[in-house]
RNA sequence: GGAGAGGUACCCAAGCGGCCAAAGGGGGCAGACUGUAAAUCUGCUGGCUUACGUCUUCGGAGGUUCGAAUCCUCCCCUCUCCA
C-alpha cells in the first residue's frame, strides 16, 4: 500500500469536500483496508456518466487497497430520496425497483473491481426493523435539524407538502452505515446531510463515525447544467461506443479536464500545465478520454474502432462508405424530388426541413453540395447521401 | 369551502378582435471559422407545396363576429392567499 500522503493526494482529487479530512488521514494511517460505503437507489433505469462519478472514486479507493461496500437501496428506493427535491417522489413498486436493481448492478461492475466488493440489499435489514426500532431511529434527530436542510426548508416555506416518511429517509440511509460499519461513505453534494447523519447514528451506536467524501455533480455535455437525461446533455453508459466517443469529442476543453478528473481520477492540474507547456495537445487528450470511457462501457475493441472511425471521418474528412448503413431501394420507391427523398430515408424530419437544409448547403450527394430540389439518381448505382456533418448513408438504387 | 392569478410553438415568455405560423430569449439544426472542439458570426427552426399558396396550431368543448390566441359560456388543470 502506498503512503498515507500519496493516498490522500489521490483521494482529494476532484472531490467537493471531505468531512472531516483529519479523520480520514487518521483512518488511513492505521494501514488496514477501509470499508467504503456507496449506496445507490435503483430508481432510474438509465444510468449516465454523472452517476458514475462516485463509482469512479470508489474504484480509485479499491485500487488503493480498500473495500467497496455497495448498498443497493431496494428498500429506500421505495421511499424516495427527498434530497434536492422540490416535491415528494412517487413511491415505486417492488417490481420496478427489482428491475432497476438488476440493470444497476450490471453497469456498476463495469467501473468497480469485482474482486473487492461486498454487495448488500438494504431491504434485508430495513424490512426487519420493528416499530420500536423506527421510533428509536426517529429520536436520533430533531425536526429543527431536518428543516435546516435546504430542500425541506424551501418546501416548508413554500407550503409544498413534506411527507413524514420523507423525514425517515435520511435516517434509514444513515442506519445502513451503522449496519455495514462503514469507515467512509461516498455521495454527491446533495447527499451531505444524509452522510453526516450517519456519523451521528454511528456515534450513538458506539462506532467510530464514517468520513463523508462528497463528490461534485458532473456537468453535462453542454458544460453548464448538471448531467441529466431530461436536459438531453447526458452520455449514457449503454450507448454505442461511437456515440460515447463522439459526444466526448464535442465537449469543451475545460469540461474534458473535469471529466478526466471526476471519471478517471486523473490530476487535472498537471494536464492543464502540460497543455499550456505544449507537451500535450487537448485534442489528443480528448480522444484518449473518449476512448477510455467508450472502452469502460463498451469494450476496448469497440472503443478503438470508434476512435479510428472518428479520425477517418472527421479529421481526414474521408467517409468510410463501407461502414455507413446502406439502404437499398427499388427505382420506383425513390422519391423523384430531393426533399421528399431525404425525408423518406430519414435524413430529414420532414420535406420542409429537407428543403431548408438544401438551401443552407447542408446536403451532399457523392460529396457534391446539392443546391437543387431535384436529383438525378439512376437505377443500378450507389450514392453517398450526407446531411450536415453527422448524418449520412449509402443509397443503392435497384433496377 | 371562499378570494385571486394563470394555462401560448421543444422550454421560458410577449401578444389581448384583422397587419399572428404568432415578438424576444433559451435550446436545437445548418453554414463560416476550427481540433466534429469551445467561443464568435450568419441563417433556419409547424405540415404540404418548385412556386403562388394552402392546411393545422395558442388547455378542452361550444358560442358571438365578415374575421378570435385575443370577446362570451361551460368544463379540465396549475399556482397563490384566506378558512
Amino acid at each position: 500500500m502506498i503512503s498515507v500522503d500519496e493516498q490522500l493526494e489521490q483521494i482529494r482529487r476532484g472531490v467537493a469536500d471531505i468531512i472531516p479530512e483529519a479523520e480520514l488521514a487518521e483512518k488511513l494511517r492505521r494501514g488496514r483496508p477501509l470499508r467504503v460505503k456507496f449506496g445507490v437507489d435503483p430508481t432510474a433505469p438509465d444510468i449516465h456518466l454523472g452517476h458514475t462519478v462516485p463509482l469512479s472514486k470508489l474504484r480509485q479507493l479499491q485500487d488503493l487497497g480498500h473495500k467497496a461496500v455497495l448498498i443497493i437501496g431496494d428498500f429506500t428506493a421505495r421511499i424516495g430520496d427527498p434530497s434536492g427535491r422540490s416535491a415528494t417522489r412517487p413511491q415505486l413498486t417492488e417490481d420496478a425497483v427489482r428491475a432497476a436493481a438488476q440493470t444497476y448492478t450490471e453497469q456498476v461492475f463495469k467501473v468497480l473491481d469485482p474482486g473487492s466488493v461486498e454487495v448488500h440489499y438494504n431491504s434485508s435489514w430495513l424490512s426487519q426493523l420493528d416499530t420500536q426500532a423506527i421510533v428509536r431511529l426517529g429520536a436520533q434527530t430533531t425536526v429543527a435539524r431536518m428543516l435546516e436542510r435546504d430542500d425541506f426548508a424551501k418546501r416548508y416555506r413554500e407550503g409544498t407538502p413534506i411527507g413524514v416518511h420523507e423525514f425517515l429517509y435520511p435516517l434509514l440511509q444513515a442506519h445502513d452505515s451503522v449496519v455495514v460499519r462503514s469507515d467512509i461513505e461516498l455521495g454527491g453534494t446533495d447527499q451531505t446531510f444524509n452522510l453526516l447523519l450517519a456519523r451521528q447514528l454511528q456515534k450513538a451506536d458506539g462506532q467510530e463515525p464514517q468520513v463523508a467524501i462528497v463528490l461534485p455533480l458532473l456537468e453535462g455535455t453542454d458544460g453548464s447544467q448538471k448531467m441529466s437525461k431530461s436536459l438531453g446533455n447526458h452520455i449514457g453508459v449503454t450507448e454505442p461506443a461511437a456515440e460515447i466517443f463522439g459526444k466526448v469529442m464535442s465537449i469543451s476543453d475545460d469540461l474534458m479536464l473535469r471529466y478526466w478528473e471526476l471519471l478517471c481520477g486523473r490530476d487535472a492540474k498537471s494536464m492543464r500545465d502540460a497543455i499550456a507547456a505544449g507537451t500535450a495537445h487537448p485534442m489528443e487528450l480528448k480522444k484518449d478520454l473518449g476512448e477510455a470511457l467508450a472502452a469502460r462501457f463498451q469494450g476496448t475493441v469497440a472503443a478503438a474502432e470508434a476512435r479510428a472511425a472518428f479520425e477517418q471521418r472527421f479529421q481526414k474528412r474521408e467517409i468510410d462508405a463501407e461502414a455507413l448503413p446502406e439502404l437499398r431501394l427499388a427505382a420506383v420507391e425513390v422519391e423523384p424530388r430531393l426533399p421528399a427523398l431525404l425525408a423518406s430515408v430519414k435524413l430529414a424530419a420532414s420535406n420542409s426541413e429537407a428543403r431548408r437544409l438544401i438551401q443552407q448547403g447542408a446536403v451532399r450527394i457523392d460529396g457534391e453540395v446539392a443546391r437543387d430540389d431535384t436529383h438525378a439518381l439512376r437505377a443500378g448505382a450507389t450514392y453517398l447521401l450526407q446531411v450536415g456533418k453527422r448524418r449520412a448513408l449509402r443509397l443503392t438504387v435497384i433496377e
